[in-house]
DNA sequence: GGACAGTTGACAATTTTCTTTCATAGTAGT
DNA sequence: ACTACTATGAAAGAAAATTGTCAACTGTCC
């Protein structure tokens, strides 16, 4: 389904060379490769794309790698590795604490590189779930994706492998637009980013599970043009 | 936010930095930590101390960490996460199949190991063990794990090994799912992980021996697309 | 040999996934 | 308010994958 081939990376680095170089090699490799010049511009991607790997030099301008990464961790739990031009091992102290994955000193081969994303890829492709117990959305839904239980009203409901994956993606990002590209990506794999066809196939099927009303939903939000949202139950609740 | 409060980690490595850099980065996180420089010693302390958790360091001298673990085994089921310096396959499947919970390869960030731990924690946590008594599953089915015995409807059944063992771990992670690597991984060892078909064959001799209806299961239940879940009696005897 | 556990092969039944088609709702322009 | 247009939702069914079962084969132990 979602093939090494589907993997997202971000890269952040001032450099335009040093992007350009690592999406050569990247590329060369499958990877669909994101670059962005500056720790901001990182992070709003961060929260957009949903990377599923970044790559963040530690020396840039205003916001350096650190702070970014510092900022990103409040957001995501996404892979990241440092890149940097010394091995200081203070700053490594500094980004393995922060919440880094790896650390690459430049310069660096592709093939180094390389080893290193695969190796943190496969290292964090465990499940990372919501990892409390059941989540409940609202007193006529409580989704548990641990024991992979979904409660309507009180009665257990059967989820079928794709809407359960879909489901996942989408209340992972409560309160969020996903768009239709992401969606398809995330749960179908990137040569599907433009079959919408399916998605909204999908999302008709798991609203006839777990909406109430399904031309009136509550839980799944149609964002005309762009994607869909699941409700923001957690701000919901508080009323605010 | 799960609390690493009183849970206490015993690390096995010849080399003192490696105990001193694992120590640092996980009392900061609340764990207490205890430290062994050879497989003797740890296996000692395993006895002594009732860990809840084990680091293993595969290297080491003398007693490496696969006879260690080996030797663990034999007292207690305590987690273990072995620790290596290379990815190698072969290694990953002597450790998996001594039964090892999970593999951290070295260099590693203390993130990773942080949440290997905390993934391994979590999934030995929450099945309660069931070694203690006759378990009453409902007023046709009960198990005694520990004279080997499966009462159906009143009248004691033979199961063979593989299906008993089969049984051992669906029963054991009651409503839980337990995917199809996972049954064959614990069932049949490691290297069987792909073999689905066998593991069907045997949830068919199952469920011919334990169900009142093998064409409507009530106790063994089927994750399409995911692997099998043993019914969660506890909680539905609750009526919650 | 005979009994038994384990494994492999074949195949039908079932469920999931995807494609196609058509209907409906929302939007912009007039 | 009407029309044209686009995005979305719903229905039906073909295609693909998964699952359950029967039967045959292998090897071991007595």
């Amino acid at each position: 389904m979602v093939s090494a081939e589907d993997k997202v990376i971000l890269i952040a680095d001032d450099e335009p060379r040093m992007i350009k170089f690592i999406r050569l090699n990247l590329e060369l490799e499958g990877y669909r490769v994101i670059g962005s010049s500056n720790g901001l511009e990182a992070l709003n991607k961060v929260r957009v794309e949903l990377p599923d790997l970044v790559l963040l030099d530690v020396m840039m301008p205003e916001m350096d790698g650190f702070e970014t990464l510092e900022r990103i961790r409040e957001v995501s739990n996404v892979p990241v590795i440092m890149l940097t031009v010394k091995a200081e091992e203070e700053d490594k102290v500094r980004g393995l604490e922060l919440g880094a994955d790896d650390y690459v000193t430049k310069p660096f081969s592709p093939r180094e590189l390389s080893s290193r994303i695969k190796a943190v890829l496969r290292r964090t492709e465990m499940p990372s779930p919501i990892e409390k117990t059941a989540l409940r959305v609202d007193e006529d839904l409580s989704i548990d994706f641990n024991r992979r239980k979904v409660i309507v009203r009180g009665e257990k409901i059967k989820l079928r492998p794709t809407e359960y994956r879909l489901l996942y993606h989408l209340v992972n990002n409560a309160g969020w637009v996903m768009t239709h590209e992401t969606l398809l990506s995330k749960v179908w794999g990137y040569a599907y980013r433009d079959d919408s066809h399916l998605l909204r196939l999908y999302i008709t099927y798991l609203r006839q599970k777990i909406e109430p009303d399904t031309s009136n939903p509550k839980y799944i939000l149609t964002e005309r043009g762009v994607g869909y949202r699941f409700v923001d139950f957690k701000r919901e609740a508080e009323g605010g």
